[in-house]
DNA sequence: CGCGGGTTTGATGATGCTCAAGCCCGGTGG
DNA sequence: CCACCGGGCTTGAGCATCATCAAACCCGCG
């Protein structure tokens, strides 16, 4: 049942599992439903797991003053999510999460968390390998998003995702380019008539 | 001579290391000078060192195709800079570094740094700390750069970072927040005015 | 003194926001 | 079965913010 997991686990890493490390790993991550109107993560609160996400999508976000959504990431099948301040520091977490369809997630405690890392080396290093990853990710957003404009954003956008629009409302697509759903449909309008011409 | 580092790492883990540990650490530091003329990490090259900041400032960056420099990040005292994707990965870098005044850092190549992980789990622990900070860190500034506007911004950066516009050029400040030094000299005087009413 | 990099100031224009209305479409209840 | 929501997407007009182009200014330094 875990298997996507590992799966995960083994390519980043670039290494395989023992059948006794995943069998391990499975003790440790309990399965998560979600319907997409409760908050899996909520600011404020303190995060005290990780997820995996096994099928569905999941969305990481803040909440202004005025009330608009800014999300600072989607989560797709394959992907973790949680809020790694609170969940590293027992602080209360920044970071929303909810799911945006029907989705299923396997949750570790930090606890657990602990134990795998010690118990298993290897997932301690993925574990590193994920946060640089993600790391890395964000430098590179925020230099993108110094350099280009939004259509520009959004054309490279649908490049590396190209699913994207078909899993996620526009208005959650222009919250993560940081625009407006107005904004964003009127650059679709534009980049529609600039091809059929 | 690297007493900075380990008080760096001490503080960070929040535990000692023992004199041992720090005579080992010691030995897989090497000083680097720089006068701000060459770039320390350059784009395309592949990073094999990461860098702790002794004394001086050190300016992340990359540079478009017209030529505009956006910087990621600043590192002061206390610091560590270093591509980490290349540092990692053996693949070229995907950010430059320069040094903004006359600087000195402790250098620690790959296998070093691999050694160390091995022989001082501790070290392991802070580097995974290091970069957990700083990944959280980046993903907050996305938040609110789509959040605040280019004046809030640099009214909370002057807020956190007092002394940099003392030792950081205006226009690398600008090009920090991610607008034209034009722009953010309009900011400033706006600002000046409101405060002298 | 004059040069040059950094900063300031001014005028104009592009990009994305705000306010506002209309449209499309799936779901609900009469 | 259809009328009527309501959420999300689109479209329009005017506005705010920041970019661009350009010139002047300031000041340390050769």
């Amino acid at each position: 049942m875990h298997d996507a997991i590992r799966k995960n686990i083994e390519a980043k890493i670039n290494q395989t599992l023992t059948d006794d490390e995943a069998k391990l790993l499975s003790g440790w991550f309990t399965p998560v439903q979600s319907n997409g109107k409760e908050r899996i993560v909520s600011e404020g609160v303190v995060c005290r797991k990780m997820f995996f996400v096994d099928a569905g999508v999941a969305h990481t976000f803040v909440v202004d003053k005025k009330g608009a959504v800014h999300t600072v990431q989607f989560g797709f099948e394959g992907y973790w999510v949680g809020d790694i301040y609170s969940f590293f520091s027992g602080k209360p977490a920044i970071f929303n999460i909810e799911a945006l369809e029907p989705t299923t997630l396997f949750a570790m405690t930090h606890a657990d968390f602990e134990t795998a890392c010690t118990r298993i080396p290897k997932f301690e290093h993925f574990f590193r390998m994920l946060i640089q990853n993600g790391y890395l990710a964000s430098l590179q957003r925020i230099a993108n998003g110094f350099r280009d404009s939004a259509e520009q954003r959004y054309v490279s956008l649908i490049k590396t995702q190209p699913n994207l629009p078909q899993r996620v409302p526009q208005y959650l697509v222009a919250s993560y380019l940081g625009i407006k759903p107005q904004s964003l449909s009127r650059i679709r309008q534009k980049l529609a008539k600039q091809k059929s011409v």
